[in-house]
DNA sequence: TTGAAAGCGATACCAG
DNA sequence: CTGGTATCGCTTTCAA
């Protein structure tokens, strides 16, 4: 069928020098010719040189070390990013890449510090979520000078030079959630709030105007109103959504774009507006659980956590390995979790921490297991 | 940090053997007495010794054959499945896969030829959807027997020793739209159609058994009617329609289960009843669109053929390589498309297509390619 | 049944 | 600057 692959050997020999010479131009490593260099660059692409990563794997040493700068998980969701990357990384078939993470305490703190540390140790690559992209996008040129690609997961460092970004469709995101927003209503006329962190965030002004877009479109008996902007401090949120519901009487929803949804749910509780709103949330985390299966909250978006570490870590690793990744900017579709369904993200996410803990005792006591066995697991990553 | 890992060697010099008797015992081929083989094994968990796979792809010479049984195109969704596959089988690092489509025409027509010859030509592994399941069943086995592993895709062959399954989870498909359905339709009260192929498949049923126990939960005001069965085609489906739509004219909603939304929809249409319905769809190829757009069908479950595609792939190619899969059961939360983020979905799947084809001129012209160059991608599998 | 050895294709080092 | 070569861990073949 398909003739054999050009090797280093084939390219020396049709040149008439060394394998080494060949190696060394395609590298560009110090020590060779301009001339023979480009004769060997010239003669590598008339032949079609594709490297054989079995053979680099084998005979170089050098395992590939990149670093996870995170939140810590003071919600599910940064430890189910990691677990991803984790699963992403083990799954890998040549086990050459040794993952550090890095985590910091909230937005904005320690942030900084642990990208400066990543790039002091000289990791092969960064993955990270700039939780202030204008304060990391500094960190993330000088990272791009000194070689090392950085891939940011949830939200986008813009004009940062990163390589990649993978995170949720905000326009899907918005839209749907307009459009459950405006169906779930049904013929109710009213107004619709919305709460996000900040209008500074592209991410929340995109999801914004999706939400806005698809409710003007398609529910014209909905009128949106200004943002809510509670930068992740809970008491701003909930006394910004007492004052709002207060000043619009006929408010029928509220669609919160971020993880901050209890306060908003506690604000409504206390106004006596549960039962009369339609909520509309983001994420799945365990203070939600009971909000779905109340009734409460009609709908969360969830925003795949675990996918968006596995397909970071898969956009890092190809690019680290290949000099080049089919896609360098994902964005995914959210998924919907409501009560019918509810159960299902949540034996997920219990056996994913499940395998963890599995993992671990691995570890310890490695002799126990039988090899063929494999948990029925009721799985997506995807 | 870590210690050097394992190799044949280690054991071989632990055992005063020869690496080749080593080779052999792990291997069990022929020509090993059962006692160095015994001491063989017993040494190799004591190190724990876990085999290099970059020097077992750098030696064997031998690529994977891998078949692929699925349903010629007259759906999209057997040719995403494809396409997930095929991505998936690209972005395998070392690429000593080879794929072999084998397509038939209709559901159980030429299904079982193509699975004979899958198994006469000695393939390494099958990815197959059983259209029947108990007529695939007795064919998996005989696979089973010849030491080729079988992975169902969207259907499960039940009992019949297949490898794996990864399908939509039924689950979250009935309960979601059964959830949407009771908020859609806020207040109303009134009888809920569901259609489905058979209610021999096992999806079905269960899709019908979670679409039920949803809507009694939540919803009891709506009753849901004994299922429609279409058996694919279309005169069934539509005929079964109109007369259920005039036994039961307190009709409001609508569940298609399968990709014969079309007829279903005619069928109302023709009754004069598609303004009053509530439609819930499944899946998304070319002549949904305009249903989705004109609010005709409320919401359809996308079952993600390309991520199964790709993770019935990666399945398959773990346990030929590993001997060992993690997960063998996969069930996917299903995406939910409406108005609002239909163009995003219908992005992607042409992004697809488009990709597909630039592949197909890269292997014409080769030269042209910019190495480093990568398209902005809109989203992967998931 | 076993041992020894020749590759696989790239990396990295050493001598010229 | 360049050519040669040992090496990585495994598969496979050939002798013994």
């Amino acid at each position: 069928m398909g003739k054999p692959p050009t090797t280093l050997r084939d390219i020396a020999k049709a040149l008439g020098t060394s394998i080494g010479s060949v190696h060394r131009a395609l590298h560009d490593n110090p020590g060779v010719s301009p001339l023979t260099k480009d004769r060997v660059l010239q003669m590598a692409r008339t032949l079609g040189y594709r490297p054989n990563l079995a053979a680099r794997f084998l005979s170089s040493k050098k395992t590939l070390r990149i670093s996870v700068n995170t939140l810590q998980g003071t919600t599910s969701f940064w430890d189910e990013v990691r677990t991803g990357i984790r699963e992403a990384a083990t799954s890998i078939l040549l086990e050459n890449v040794e993952i550090e993470f890095r985590t910091y305490p909230g937005l904005g703190e320690g942030e900084e510090e642990a990208f400066a540390a990543a790039i002091d140790d000289k990791v092969d690559g960064i993955i990270t979520f700039p939780s202030r992209p204008q304060v990391l996008r500094s960190w993330i040129r000088r990272a791009s000078r000194a070689v090392i690609p950085v891939v940011c997961v949830a939200t986008d460092a813009p004009h940062s030079g990163r390589l990649g970004i993978v995170s949720i469709d905000t326009l899907a995101s918005g839209s749907i959630a307009a459009d459950l927003m405006g169906r779930f209503l049904g013929s109710q006329q009213g107004s619709i709030a919305i709460t996000l962190f900040d209008m500074a965030i592209t991410e929340h002004a995109e999801k914004y105007a999706a939400f806005e877009n698809t409710l003007r479109s398609f529910y014209p008996g909905l009128r949106l109103l200004k943002p809510i902007e509670d930068h992740d401090v809970e008491t701003e949120s909930y006394s910004k959504c007492r004052k709002l519901f207060e000043k619009y009487p006929d408010l029928c929803g509220v669609y919160v774009t971020t993880e901050a949804s209890i306060p908003v749910i506690n604000a409504a509780r206390d106004a006596k507006l549960l039962e009369r709103l339609t909520i509309i949330t983001t994420d799945l985390f365990p203070d939600l659980v009971p909000q779905i299966r109340s009734g409460a909250v009609a709908a969360t978006i969830y925003q795949r956590p675990r996918a968006q570490g596995e397909i970071a870590f898969r956009m890092l690793h190809e690019f680290l390995v290949d000099g080049a990744s089919r896609s360098l900017q994902v964005a995914l579709a959210p998924h919907l979790v409501m009560r019918g369904n509810l159960d299902f993200f949540l034996q997920r996410q219990s056996q994913e921490s499940a395998r963890e803990n599995k993992d671990k005792n691995d570890k310890k006591g490695q002799e126990d297991q039988p090899q063929g066995a494999s948990d029925a697991l009721t799985e997506d990553f995807a």
